[in-house]
DNA sequence: TTGTAGGCGTTATCAC
DNA sequence: GTGATAACGCCTACAA
């Protein structure tokens, strides 16, 4: 059912069928024809062809949204914050996951690519690869930032600053830090530089995780743990990889906070039942400024050029004074 | 940049370049003629309007995916093994966060139905409202089945029978249930009448979670426990909610697995922590044969009109014999 | 106020 | 083998 057969029912031209259903007919269109035609339009169901539409305007009302792995919850909070947005803005998401703990991690910004498939991008963590930022297209990064570029992200270097004095306070001089090794996710590079000014001193050791999940952090934590200089505190990137740190001190016996310290960061679920000294980010909110914001430059506004929201420190059962020398 | 400023550059006519573009060039097109059209295309970095092929040929090579609830991990997990099935099958999918706790639940379901904007629906947990149906677009539904309709789900019952016999067992006589009542979802039906068979009984209390998160689980969890006769066990429908009770048993003092035992459903991280007995469900796994099962409609197969996915018991240190007369 | 007509970029059918 | 040519459904000047 087209525009056509909505003209042909109620009577009138094709283009006027356009003009009343896409509301600039006011004025231009008797109201009683434009009546006729919301009433012939609802009676037989009709509903636009969006490729047509897209092709004769340019515009998809869909923005793409790239996000490193799905799976882990930050990102489902994340989601839905961006497609709340989204649906506020009648705009459509459009959704890939970059896998980057996959092999074919640059392959699914293509999706993408074909020309006319999104008015613009979200693009999470990740630097994205040049030829995105040569397509010309809207771009907002999150959680990283680029010269030239829209950007939004977390202020994490204040919660880790925050979270190193804390345990510099409690006495810990030996410092294990958990890093998430995700190539080119520069919020972890500034995550190590908010740990260390905090701590006043670089952690001693470091694990190094490939991917941020549970099972992943369990490798990286023993390798922390398991060995007789181990360090009195532990500071995970994420809070997938601070429970793990968790879950090896209960296997191996090491007390909690008795004989070792954690924190971690996000405020998942996970480490909030597990009482786990963490940073706090509104994942949820950050979707939504970031939708905001390109939805601002979709419709030619001016966004800010950098928006940091807080992070905040969230002291747990997870962290108390460091134990004295054994 | 079109197809026919390809066609210029290579001296050849528009059509040309699309036959071979599309591939089926082959045999109709000289093949010195159809190289010069790909260096052409190459040069120019020419991509097909994805618009305009859709115009023409009626089909976006995007599946809608419409999920309850973006937040819980479960769905994370789902979408990783749709998302990589999709692209396999080289689709992109738009993702539908339809909000069932929200008050707009309904709405979400309207952006996927612009005609022509996907080539077919996954559709997740509730059923579909009718107009959906009443579309014929291409559906698969998943953790729910309904009378002509391709469906895959887990076989809930058999997990929850498992951890009712198991309970029984241990000589749980007393046992509560933290149900999800989320509206149409017919899956907790199923997990309700899988419990009850195993147990040899039905649970004699019962409390109702809104929404599927740890935040509604403790409010629920409270009801459960904080009364002179509380049961001896208490299985979930998700492990959210399972680990809701967890916490609430610690804070109320009671021991698990010596005063309470605990069950969830999902295998989540969150239960995995605190070593909590679920019924393990593979939802990457459930995601991939979705969408096979989706591609195979949309590709004129015929795909199992019912598919059902094993869900499989995991007994941990939550669960055990149950407390003695008080 | 209304209708006519052109074109967005593709694909696919047909004459050549 | 090849290249015009006609849609696909919509929007929007522009003419009536």
């Amino acid at each position: 059912v087209t525009s056509k057969d909505v003209a042909a029912r109620a009577g009138v031209s094709q283009s006027a069928v356009s003009l009343v259903l896409s509301g600039k007919g006011a004025g231009r269109v008797a109201p009683a024809k434009a009546a006729a035609i919301r009433t012939a339009a609802q009676e037989l169901g009709y509903r636009p062809n969006v490729a047509a539409r897209t092709l004769r305007t340019g515009a998809t009302d869909t923005v793409g949204l790239v996000v490193p792995d799905v799976r882990n919850p930050f990102f489902g909070a994340l989601l839905r914050g961006a497609q709340h947005a989204a649906r506020a803005a009648g705009r459509a998401v459009l959704l890939v996951d970059a896998q980057h703990d996959a092999a074919d991690a640059t392959a699914p910004a293509d999706v993408l690519r074909a020309s006319g498939a999104v008015d613009g991008l979200l693009w999470f963590g990740r630097l994205p690869p040049d030829h995105v930022r040569e397509d010309r297209i809207p771009l907002v990064l999150v959680e990283a930032e680029l010269e030239g570029v829209t950007s939004v992200r977390f202020g994490v270097e204040d919660g880790f600053r925050a979270i190193g004095e804390h345990l510099r306070d409690l006495g810990h001089r030996r410092v294990g830090a958990l890093r998430a090794k995700v190539p080119q996710e520069p919020t972890f590079e500034v995550r190590a530089a908010g740990l260390e000014a905090g701590l006043g001193f670089a952690p001693q050791l470091e694990a190094v995780a490939p991917v941020i999940t549970l099972e992943a952090g369990l490798v990286a934590a023993r390798e922390l743990l398991d060995r007789p200089d181990r360090p009195t505190a532990i500071v995970a990137d994420d809070d997938n990889l601070a429970a793990a740190v968790v879950l090896v001190a209960r296997e191996l016996g090491i007390a909690v906070p008795g004989e070792l310290s954690v924190a971690g960061c996000d405020d998942l679920d996970v480490v909030r039942v597990l009482d786990v000294t963490t940073v706090r980010l509104e994942a949820e909110e950050l979707g939504r400024v970031a939708l905001e914001a390109l939805t601002a430059l979709l419709d030619g506004e001016d966004p800010p050029a950098r928006q940091v929201l807080p992070a905040v420190p969230v002291l747990r059962g997870s962290t108390g004074p460091a134990p004295g020398p054994r």
